[in-house]
DNA sequence: ACACGAGCTGAGCATATGCTCACCCAAGGA
DNA sequence: TCCTTGGGTGAGCATATGCTCAGCTCGTGT
């Protein structure tokens, strides 16, 4: 009795313009004026499930304009748009994009590495191991850890050190600091990153360094820089590659570097003679890693990021400006192919 | 194991400058691309609820502008703006604005009777009763109900009736084309609208006027024009108002009048000799109807009409765009004070 | 004139959202 | 150094929203 049927409605007078000036006005009070659809109802007159369709056809008939304005004091800093892009491009989860252009020298990451921490910090839980690559970013990573906020269970290293004191002293700082930061166990990878190939087999073998290796190709997170295929570098200005290899990597067409291992523009092992002879987790790992984060920058590693970002070997990445402007520009002249 | 807490949040290297960013993207992909709080949550690696407060921060601070905007077929048609003024104001629930001037002649209610119809489809439901007094504005609702979609269960005539030969014309066609379009229950008060005293009496203690007037008295829906008080009305040039009652009327401040019965500019009954003559639901019937629809407009009511508004003689209102504006402008004079 | 298809409606339910709570961390003062 | 104070967080629930369904009306074809 109380709610028989009431019947459904025919063309009125004006149907379409009179359901319009409604949607309008539905659409008002829910965006503008905070109702409910329920308040809309019943101050209309009509259903609740019809004041839902007030103000869908509201916005499907383009009678609700939203934008998302970036205030002054953020213009210049966020480049929101870039970001945007670049994951649509490469197909990545997330991607930072620091406004301070990143110079050539090792220690100009410090806002690349604020950055990246912080989103290290948002990316993390407490049930999580994370695994590094030494290098300068990852130093700054470490270096800007600000709280002791965030945990996680494990800090791994995801290659073996160099002798250099410098770098050395980084894989320290950088474990250290994690774990302390992240309030984790350090799991050291207490190996070379390149030795001759019977001694990598034998020190895979070790049950230590084995385990190690297995933790950083299982870890949760990955965070790691990359470095360029150049004389310049410090795999090769410490000898820890010479002019015959670097010759056979660039043969082979590598453009980067992660981990002690190389790669070609399409983000593949450029194979050869160096993957027998060196100890890290392989690139085949990171690309499984869900949340691989690329932190880098400066002019002189592009090449390098673009075949790491067509090979699929990062999902995050945290990067600067000219960096990322270069990379949009890069896709767009690729004509939006993208390898996966 | 799983869920143990994972800790608050402090300062980050730069916080509130992150979260902005963050807040910033999780808007864009709320309102813009259509996501869930738990698709935003996922993706940026935070929790629903964190997502939610960051959708709710960018509404707060200003990140995100939501316009209504009439498209262009509608715009000159639709008043949105002096409809909800007007709302606010006089404490309407609803007003409607058409835009065709209403001029002096009766005939002119057109497109105030297809508006109005087309409204009162909407606010009736099946187990309401509607009142309404006769005139020219409800003969025009009348005859634009085109469909048989809206159901009622009773239809009430308000107001005695008077012995011109078209108005009489005009109650029997409102009260048959409602009742026979709303599928519902005709009620007639067949009585006089002015009679002497005695008769009123006499005609009140009849049970089935004395039942129309309570059904109209009842009614949950009333649809209602007015006159203004003027020797060019109806009852006037009728003669069921003579010269020494206009007189007395006006010395009472009468200015409009709803089924014969005059109110002043605060909407307050005049009183004088005319109450005690008149067969008619009182004001305060109309006053207290939560769906008093008001359905009126031309220059020569204007007065007539703000008196009722003022007076809460209505909670919607059908009138046209210049009486509308004049309202405003009213309401605007006496620095919107407006009568309760 | 009658029957059929299209479109709209309200009811009921699955999902998404907003809110309250207690907890934990970081900063400032004795 | 410890303690207080404020801000931010996730869990759980009440509410709001969107969706699917069956029923009814109107327009069209025979």
């Amino acid at each position: 009795m109380a709610g028989s049927a009431s019947g459904g409605g025919g063309a009125q007078s004006s149907r379409s313009s009179e359901d319009l000036r409604l949607a309008l006005r539905a659409a008002t009070m829910y965006h503008l004026e905070g109702a409910t659809q329920a308040e809309i109802a019943l101050k209309l007159g009509v259903s609740r499930p019809t004041a839902g369709r007030l103000v869908a056809r509201a916005r499907t008939q383009g009678l609700v304009t939203i934008e998302i304005n970036v205030p002054d004091d953020l213009q210049g800093t966020v480049h929101a748009e870039v970001e945007r892009e670049l994951e649509a491009q490469y197909g990545l989860t997330e991607v930072l994009v620091v406004s301070d252009v990143i110079d050539g020298t090792d220690s100009g990451y410090g806002s690349l590495g604020r950055a990246a921490a912080t989103l290290l910090s948002r990316r993390l839980k407490d049930q999580d191991v994370l695994g590094f690559t030494w290098g300068p970013e990852t130093v700054a990573v470490a270096g800007s850890l600000k709280t002791r906020s965030t945990k996680c269970t494990a800090v791994v290293q995801l290659d073996g050190s160099i002798t250099s004191a410098d770098y050395q002293t980084g894989v320290e700082y950088t474990l250290g600091r994690c774990a302390a930061y992240l309030q984790a166990t350090p799991i050291r990878l207490n190996a070379p990153l390149y030795a001759d190939q019977a001694t990598v087999v034998a020190l895979e073998q070790d049950s230590v360094i084995s385990r190690a290796l297995k933790a950083g190709t299982d870890a949760d997170v990955m965070m790691y820089g990359i470095g360029p295929v150049s004389t310049s570098t410090t795999l090769f200005e410490g000898s820890f590659i010479d002019l015959e290899v670097l010759d056979e990597l660039r043969r082979l067409g590598a453009v980067g570097e992660i981990g002690g291992r190389f790669y070609d523009a399409d983000g593949n092992d450029t194979g050869g003679s160096l993957p027998g002879r060196t100890v890290s987790v392989g690139l085949d790992a990171i690309r499984a890693c869900e949340r691989a984060v690329l932190v880098t920058g400066g002019q002189r590693k592009h090449e390098a990021l673009l075949g790491a970002l067509r090979g699929g070997l990062a999902s995050i990445l945290v990067t600067d400006i000219e960096s990322a402007r270069w990379l949009v520009a890069q896709a767009a002249a690729t004509n939006g192919k993208v390898a996966q």
